[in-house]
DNA sequence: GGTTAGCATGACGTGAACGTCAACGTCAAG
DNA sequence: CTTGACGTTGACGTTCACGTCATGCTAACC
């Protein structure tokens, strides 16, 4: 009795990641995802899934479907190799540093986001009365200095 | 005395931040950039050099032109405007939580691949012996299946 | 004064990642 | 039996973010 693993259509696999056929029959181009056939019929196996869920967070994370091909490529790649594991792990380790810059540049940008949003909630709460009008803007066109400047 | 501020031209901002001129002249093209002109020529002052930095690391955190114009424009919004700057309000809040979702994906990209670079690693170091091929091999397979289904 | 370097403005080209449309096959429902 | 719903393969269109000329001005150097 064969386990019969879960299958999937492509536009059901492309309904449940919010993606459409295209995009899946594009990738399958680009030799990401090469589901298995039934007639002519395109049948995802979860293998498929996992490596489509690996391919929609790389894409989130900003990298390239030729990046993300080559990064799942050396993933799977012949474990005996020990030329081309050399390779892969310092290919993995260079996409580790990029990430780690990456997401300090996002830290960054929450920071001066928040920044923004602190000044504007202050700036909303406060229906500015006149006496204070003049230091306040002053106080605030410092902290905006700050920003730009930095 | 009037304290003549730093300025660049456009060949020097580009060379800075290596990008190209034509990117700089891409940017203001579609509003991000304005700077004065001496004659025919582009004039960067250091507010257009802090818009600058702001622009590229937006860039590297997955935003468009457009999305970092907006942005910007909220960003430098006359402070009058409540309204505007309610508006404002919930487009920087929901950027933030994007970004942290975004966050989110990146710190689960650079685990999976530390988990290869562990298992490439341990791999190169072994010269797997025979009598351990079979459960090292196994072990492996799980691992990978563990990557894999994820 | 010719040449080089740097700047300008078009205008067309390009690669990535699909969208969209045409033309066709297929299978279950009414 | 014909209508939909779903699938297929081309092939062309589109958006974004520039790259790459072509052409021309101008200021500095030899």
């Amino acid at each position: 009795m064969t386990k019969s693993e879960r299958t999937y259509s492509i536009s059901e696999l492309a309904r449940e990641f919010a993606i459409t056929p295209r995009a899946l029959r594009f990738y399958e181009d680009k030799g990401l995802l090469s589901p298995r056939r039934d007639g002519m019929n395109r049948v995802y196996l979860s293998r498929d899934r996992a490596r489509l869920v690996l391919i929609l967070r790389g894409k989130r994370v900003g990298l390239s479907l030729i990046e993300i091909k080559e990064i799942l490529d050396l993933y799977n790649a012949d474990e005996n190799h020990r030329l081309q594991n050399h390779l892969a792990l310092k290919k993995f380790k260079s996409r580790v540093v990029a990430l780690e810059e990456q997401r300090k540049d996002i830290d960054d940008a929450i920071e001066t986001l928040r920044d923004a949003v602190n000044r504007l909630e202050k700036q909303l709460e406060a229906p500015a009365p006149k006496a204070q009008v003049a230091s306040a803007r002053a106080y605030d066109r410092e902290a905006r200095k700050r920003l730009q400047d930095a």
